[in-house]
DNA sequence: TTGTACGCGTTATCAA
DNA sequence: TTGATAACGCGTACAA
């Protein structure tokens, strides 16, 4: 089943040319007679012949492959932001190496290393320590010691002392979008749940919630913001300890779509009439166009982003001028989950 | 920003030792005294010393890393057990490169390509060609080429024509357990939606239906099968045909769970009251949990799956005996869509 | 316990 | 248009 690992020089052998002119084929350098370059291919052919990706990266010092650091890429969030970036990298030539930190610092330092050891040629992170408010001193330096190394793209967070390209969803905007939203539905009484304090993403949306609350003339109530995590579980605790509240919200805004599915799912355990709220998520992945009822929420514009990431990472390995950073605007779906009814 | 690249000559250099011995604490070569180790490792710390991956694949031959095919990572039923794959393999030194295909030859394709060329030392390969009940020539001669070079894991598939192992879900039994638990639920009329004619995981499915359906006394109605793909809008096609059958079935099953959610959401659009029919699924991802109703499903036993992958992988790289074929048992999740209501 | 010399498979430099 | 020859950075047989 093993063939000898055949090479360029088996290749000039048997087209008694030297391995330099396969060479030359091999990289369409042009300084090839037509004729020699056809018969080199054939033997390429003939042989089964396929450049060692290791030895040109050696030669070359350059690897064609990018890291891509992530929580969890069973999280549709992720997922999609991924599919989209490998496919364009894939376009221009370069390998996405994935890795999922499930928001662990030791994960998320195993994974930098094996990126610096394989030499990849940027590396875009998402979610984990870049989202932490006050950021952890070895963390910091490890990320800078990595950056002395290899380019880095923060996606949707930032570390202070750590200055690199960002690309980031303008989710300020998100939330103002979504305020704006229930109250011309006519909700007074907003609610905001999920999320964790000290981390950058939930801080940036509570705060922007506040203000934009306020500015409305609005008032914002601390005992209807609830930090309680991210996932659906936590969405369940949130809007279980929402519904003792007295008085309740009339409308219902998830730091992501998850722990809204969570509060639905806790309204029918309960028997709370689903009607009894409006909601909105954030993220739109893709469960949202499904769940019942169908969840009003923001979407992230998926394709700019990765758009963004991938063509930032080209111009940073191409030392081109790429701008420090860069926001992506969002865009309001409105399903029924936020329709007023009755 | 840019430092040059320092070697084990560097280290060997500051260390006054050559670098032969930096090389022998790099692999924890034993034969080291131990005051040089520490001073070698030492001097590695302080000039930030990574040795490079391509050059250490180059010597030792092995690459450390293997190749993943799937078809779109932003489907749970993949990403569900692409992320344990990762996790397990990471734990045993390797790398997983994940490529997504789409379902269309020509991505596949290239990324075999790129697997040889990278040298991956095992590929696994979900989806797309390997689901086809007539195979491509072409397909199958690539596939035959592609593993005189590398070993490939099949799951969940076949290529008549190409003999290599198997992980396979036991789709058959679970379908048998659908049966038998809708019976048991007192239905009489049984569907089938989803999937396509000539895809080996749709065949599988219709023919264990029909079988069971018929062994157990019931009747199997051709009109009540309906070929209608694997994702949501082809699940809401189905149902509006069902729809208009009369007779309706009782139970519709789906050739996955994304087909029964759009089932779902066409009965809502066309009021037609959920209650009316009972519904299961096929792949348990993790939406099933909470869409409404939460959906009966047959879970994949992810982590067997992906635990028998990855210890395939590792034993046909080592060249340990290994099952050809390994059949994973299913578990039916019973959540509400399938209870008897009123 | 350590070092020398060579090989891994390619690309790049220079000369022809 | 082509071919020697030297890198690239590391591992390993062999010698010391």
């Amino acid at each position: 089943m093993k063939k000898k690992n055949i090479t360029i020089y088996d290749i000039a052998k048997e087209a008694n040319v030297s391995p330099t002119t396969v060479s030359r084929v091999l990289t369409n350098n042009p300084l090839v007679k037509e004729s020699t370059r056809k018969l080199v291919l054939e033997k390429m052919k003939e042989m089964d012949f396929t450049p060692n990706e290791a030895a040109r990266s050696l030669t070359k010092k350059q690897t064609n492959m990018i890291g891509f650091i992530l929580p969890d890429i069973t999280n549709p969030f992720f997922s999609q932001t991924y599919i989209e970036v490998e496919r364009r990298a894939h376009e221009l030539g370069y390998t996405v190496l994935l890795r999922n930190s499930m928001n662990r610092s030791e994960m998320e330092s195993t994974h930098l290393r094996e990126f610096v050891q394989r030499r990849v040629e940027c590396i875009v992170f998402m979610g984990g320590r870049i989202n932490k408010v006050d950021s952890d001193p070895n963390e910091v330096e490890e990320m800078l010691e990595v950056m002395e190394r290899v380019p880095l793209i923060m996606v949707n967070g930032q570390m202070e002392g750590v200055e690199c390209h960002r690309i980031c969803t303008n989710e300020e905007d998100g939330i103002r979008k979504i305020v704006s939203h229930l109250i011309e539905q006519g909700h007074k009484h907003l609610s905001l749940i999920g999320g964790a304090e000290g981390i950058s993403t939930t801080d940036v949306k509570v705060k922007a919630f506040q203000e934009e609350i306020e500015k409305k003339g609005l008032e914002f109530r601390d005992e209807w913001q609830i930090y309680s995590g991210y996932d659906i579980e936590n969405g369940r605790h949130a809007m279980r300890e929402l519904l003792q509240k007295d008085p309740r919200p009339t409308a219902i805004i998830g730091i992501n779509d998850m722990v809204i599915y969570g509060a639905l799912k806790e309204c029918r355990e309960q028997n709370v009439p689903i009607d009894n709220f409006s909601f909105v998520g954030f993220d739109d992945i893709f469960p949202s166009d499904i769940v019942y009822p169908s969840l009003t929420t923001i979407n992230h514009n998926y394709e700019m982003l990765s758009t963004e990431i991938v063509h930032s990472v080209q111009n940073i390995i191409e030392r081109k001028p790429v701008e420090k950073e860069i926001l992506i605007d969002t865009r309001l779906v409105i399903r029924e989950s936020s329709l007023v009814k009755k």
